[in-house]
RNA sequence: GGUCUGGUAGUUCAGUUGGUUAGAAUACAUGCCUGUCACGCAUGGGGUCGCGGGUUCGAGUCCCGUCCAGACCGCCA
């Protein structure tokens, strides 16, 4: 038997209990006539003691060999501690060891296996099993599990049932890149990977099983961000017989659930913001609520005096800054520069503080007396001692700019809680959007997506302005999940391919077997899925997903420590009818 | 595809205007230490300054190219 407890349930009610302990090595303090070992394992940290007089003489002399990360066994007395140590749960006791057994030695290794680790980023991804060891990344594994369950049990509870659909699947233009997986037995041909298991889930209402939820892994063959990975995991769930509303209601829940099982939070506002108004009042369509500085319009107030910079511009458009009037010329010179670098890539940034003594001071003085300013801080909500900081331009571009320095000062300011959990449905989305690159509409959902009933009627007149039955939610400013009531009607989705520029043969060839399906009785049908692993993070108050996946790929989409994606051999590429590099320069 | 930042000891970093033998902390090794828990003390080993080229009497430092890493823009139905 390996052991009899692990490292973190041994308390003074063990006293002078013979016990066997199995773990790491976490550090050894050798005083010469008495050597400390922290041995840890998953659950926690024990002190063993090694001591000349009392420990036997080879069990001693072996002992002074332990090094870090060593994976022992050792057999021993609990004792009281002389000196207790409150940061660890078994700090009130030690184990005397009268029998050690060196199971494994280790290389000493490249990072400390600690919270606050030496360690850089990509050395703790090459070595991840060891990084797995420190208890940060441990704790966010156990906590992402926690959450998985929780989602299991709700589901469950609520009658969904999880169905596991394919990985090896077709490849579809429409949307992200796919990963593609050659086919062996079919000479020529390709596999892809799953973007989401969109269709199928539409499939499995068609075949009746009303209430679908899956765990999933997706894929997209994308460039990466901090919050983005090529595989990464979905809540998929699928509804039948339902309205928007249902399933709004349906998600609500879980996510009440989910907040209240894992934080113990109840939430009780849970708003729905349009997209246009979103848009309007945050600059994009996941705004993050938990503070103000909420969009003002200028035009009318802010054109026609002069200021070039304002008049013929599409927008004038303002924040009101709490608190913010004391910022130093420094300060506002690198808001400035925030705006102006490449990535955001504002002309400037108009400001206007609002002084104790209720005067004025503003960059364009020049231009606009204090009755103008006056208005403007009617309109932005703004109040002594605060500053309005106002961005012009085309209007897409300037909400834009304005919503990443409102983000920005969110950041500067502190304003955004990591305790506070503010989720919000995005609702009314268009659904369509015109692509300027490819001269055609595209889906702003997907394909499958629903109009508006009211709005079908115009879908030829004018598919602009035509709103879908599609809904985000976002927490914190961070789109969490999306989804929309589908289109059942095979006429309807022939009609929606046609918009989006697909012929009826490339309809037929790619999305065939959904048009076929829904000529056998689809019901209405709707869902939503959620990314599982951003969820995750949001719930620990953490910004990126890295550490919630076990083991997660770099920036550049490599897995550093098994070091894929790698070349194949010439055997490999010829049976999957593949050409190497130098073959094709040939 | 693009913008920006970085790459110096096992690790995390410092390195001034281009100037002698490239430093610190930590880790590691050895020794000492009668209760440690970030133990302490002493001593020691450890460097292709990412790589290639250029400028210069002289390059870790300046220039060009390249590779790698990170953040972001595009992209992500």
């Amino acid at each position: 038997m390996y052991r009899t407890h692990n490292c973190n349930n041994l308390k003074r009610e063990n006293l002078n209990e013979s016990v066997t302990l199995s773990g790491w090595v976490q550090k050894t303090r050798n005083k010469g006539f008495i050597i400390w070992v922290d041995l840890r394992d998953r659950y926690g940290i024990t002190q063993l003691v090694f001591d000349e007089e009392r420990t036997p003489e080879e069990v001693f002399n072996k002992a002074k060999a332990l090094n870090r990360e060593f994976v022992i066994q050792v057999k021993g007395i609990v004792l009281e501690r002389e000196s207790k140590n409150s940061n660890i749960n078994t700090g009130d006791v030690e184990v005397l060891v009268d029998e050690l057994t060196i199971l494994n030695k280790s290389n000493t290794p490249p990072f400390t296996i600690e919270d606050n680790t030496d360690g850089g980023e990509e050395l703790r991804m090459q070595y991840r099993y060891l990084d797995i060891r420190r208890t940060p990344v441990k704790e966010k594994l156990i906590f992402r599990s926690k959450v998985s369950m929780a989602v299991r049990n709700y589901m469950t509870k609520e009658g969904f049932i999880e169905v596991e659909t394919p990985y090896l699947i077709k490849s579809t233009p429409e949307g992200a890149r796919d990963f593609v997986v050659p086919s062996r037995m079919n000479s020529g041909q390709f596999y892809a990977l799953p973007q989401s298991p969109q269709t199928f889930k539409q499939l499995l209402m068609v075949g009746g099983l009303d209430k679908y939820f899956q765990i999933v892994k997706c894929f997209r063959d994308e460039d990466l961000r901090a919050d983005r990975q090529p595989e990464f995991t979905q809540i998929d769930c699928e509804m039948t017989f339902v309205e928007q509303e249902d399933v709004l209601a349906q998600f609500e829940g879980l996510i009440k659930y989910l907040i209240k099982e894992i934080k113990g939070v109840e939430i009780e506002e849970f708003p729905r913001i349009k997209y246009e108004d979103a848009i309007k009042n945050y600059g994009n369509d996941k705004p993050d609520i938990r503070f103000g500085m909420i969009f003002s319009e200028l035009n009318d107030l802010a054109q026609g005096k002069g200021f070039k910079v304002f008049d013929s511009q599409e927008l004038v458009v303002g924040i009101a800054v709490p608190n913010a009037a004391n910022f130093t010329r420094k300060e506002i010179d690198s808001l400035i520069d925030f705006v102006k670098r490449p990535q955001i890539g504002a002309k400037g940034l108009i400001w206007v503080k609002l002084n104790d003594d209720g005067s004025y001071k503003s960059s364009v003085d020049k231009f606009f007396n204090s009755s103008d300013l006056e208005s403007w801080a009617k309109r932005t909500g703004a109040n002594i001692g605060d500053l309005i900081l106002i961005l012009s331009g085309d209007a897409k571009t300037t909400r834009h700019q304005l919503s990443s320095l409102r983000m920005e000062l969110a950041k500067k300011l502190g304003l955004r809680n990591p305790n506070e959990f503010a989720p919000v449905w995005i609702t009314d989305f268009p659904l369509l959007e015109w692509d300027e690159e490819t001269n055609r509409f595209h889906a702003m959902h997907h394909p499958f997506t629903a109009p508006k009933p009211e709005h079908i009627e115009i879908l030829n007149k004018n598919p602009r302005e035509v709103k879908a039955n599609a809904y985000d939610l976002v927490i914190n400013g961070n789109e969490v999940g999306g989804g929309s009531i589908r289109i059942h009607d095979g006429d309807l989705q022939a009609k929606i391919f046609d918009l989006l520029g697909l012929t009826f043969e490339e309809a037929n060839t790619q999305f065939g077997f959904l048009m076929n399906a829904f000529k056998y009785g689809a019901p209405p049908h709707g869902g939503i899925a959620f990314g599982f692993d951003r969820l995750v993070a949001i719930l620990c108050g953490e910004e990126t997903i890295r550490d919630f996946i076990a083991f997660p790929k770099n920036n550049s989409g490599r897995d550093i420590m098994i070091e894929a994606p790698s070349y194949l051999d010439k055997l490999q590429l010829k049976e999957l009818f593949l050409k190497t590099t130098e073959d094709k320069e040939n």
